[in-house]
DNA sequence: CCGTATCCTTTAGGATACTG
DNA sequence: CAGTATCCTAAAGGATACGG
């Protein structure tokens, strides 16, 4: 459940969200509540198995909260607790930074 | 030299510093200009071969400025551009992010 | 000291098929 | 619909040796 942290605080941050589509799936979720297969097409071309590993490991991190309803069917809904929506910063910076650079470097 | 950027610019970012060693690189080219082996040293456990291609890329993307001085031996140092101390914030948020959620998880 | 070349290992991620 | 299981691939990264 609980993973060693490193010493450096930057380390620990990057433990958390440097898997490939991790930021994506929290710029995503910062948007709301979302359900399992309206997340894969948003976060774009990542597979079924691999989608769910990094949400696992999110949930794990206490990052993601993981919501199922007893349906037929099922319904699963995807969304940040507390302490992910503390990224929020860091996605906002990176989306300023990245518009940002953008803009410098077109044509 | 210049790389296609996604739409998003929040990929964007992500294009440029999420290789695995590239926000460390940051992390410790903040602080001012390093050698090679002293970055090499800071950062970690990182091999020759893959700190030079990752300063390299930051090379062409405009993050890092490469200086050469011709002596024997040779002496090489690396600093941030203008560009590349723009993502200082970027940093921060994840250093301070990182030191929040590890006193949240002591003990 | 800094870097390149070569070869090799690892592992994250993809494709596909199948289930409650 | 939302998974899991299995197999496979590709690309990043590591180890080592050598060169300017």
């Amino acid at each position: 459940m609980e993973r060693e942290l490193p010493a450096c605080p930057v380390e620990t941050t990057l433990l958390m969200i440097s898997d490939k589509w991790k930021v994506l799936i929290l710029r995503d979720l910062l948007n709301g509540t979302m359900r399992f297969s309206e997340l894969r097409r948003s976060v774009g071309n990542v597979s079924q198995k691999v989608l769910t590993a990094n949400l696992r490991q999110m949930e794990r991190d206490g990052l993601v909260h993981r919501e199922v309803y007893p349906e037929v069917p099922p319904r699963v809904e995807y969304s940040l607790t507390e302490t992910g929506r503390t990224l929020q910063p860091i996605i906002e910076a990176m989306k300023d930074w990245g518009t940002q650079y953008k803009a410098e470097h077109a044509a």
